[in-house]
DNA sequence: TTAATATCCTACCAAAATGGTAGGGAATTT
DNA sequence: AAATTCCCTACCATTTTGGTAGGATATTAA
């Protein structure tokens, strides 16, 4: 399951995704607007900015806007930076990888499953975009 | 992520598969095979026992044992009974369903999305069984 | 150069989930 | 009746989650 948090990067995300290209968006009109906590929001946001999604400008007319096309944005990326992994289990995760304590690797029946498993799923996280989100909504 | 008690309970069910037709184990006999807590694995069976998977038997020559085949103990099963919902978000979920608190499904974007992804992963954990690990695992 | 505007950073906190442990009760077999 | 084995309830420590508070820092505008 995704985290909370999680579910309100991707609002946030959408919402700036909607503003792709029309100048910096405050982070209290993002708050008001999807209705989540605004401190909550500020270091979501700031998480999403270090993973190089956002970019952001400090002082009047600034705010936050996207740093690529909602086009160029996959909810694999956006989930991997806020939720973590997407594999079931550490010893199958690409990006979060981490050794199992005690099963051979090459002989892990439970580990063949998870990779197929985690291939199937990746193919659609990995594939979809921001922009589908939107297009999606209407 | 699989919690560490799903994984316990994969292990625990792998040892099970594997003397399917040949009687009771004990579960003091898993545990020490497979390197799990006596008392918490007691619950994790008990619980999978609940779940109409296993079958139990008091007193001398007791244990536990499979009440069905492997091959017909899918690993979806399992991830539901021990681990919760597989979908990535609750308005998504075919077993645990919880009705989002704040948008419109029909014009859910995200919905739309996470019910492509739960739909894929799905197509492998549903048909993938305890035998399939079993099997991978030669 | 000062005030206003925004993001950024650090630290804290309560509630829930996770990963157990303890101890005895109930059923079954010998 | 004694031994064996699962079953049940209750507790507990640690980690994760979902925030809040308060000020520091950068930018702009007067």
């Amino acid at each position: 399951m995704l985290s909370k948090k999680t579910r309100y990067a991707f609002r946030a995300l959408t919402h700036l995704a909607e503003n792709y290209g029309k100048g910096p968006v405050l982070i209290c009109n993002i708050s008001e607007q999807k209705n989540i906590p605004l401190k909550f929001l500020e270091n979501i946001l700031n998480e999403l900015k270090k993973a190089d999604m956002l970019e952001s400008k400090k002082g009047k007319g600034g705010g936050y806007y996207l740093k690529v096309s909602p086009k160029k944005i996959s909810l694999a990326t956006v989930i991997r930076v806020i939720n973590g992994p997407i594999a079931l289990l550490p010893c199958v995760s690409l990006n979060f990888y981490e050794k199992c304590a005690d099963c051979d690797e090459k002989h892990c029946g439970m580990r063949k499953m998870m990779t197929i498993a985690r291939d199937a799923t990746l193919k659609i996280l990995e594939k979809k975009t921001l922009q589908d989100i939107l297009v999606a909504g209407t």
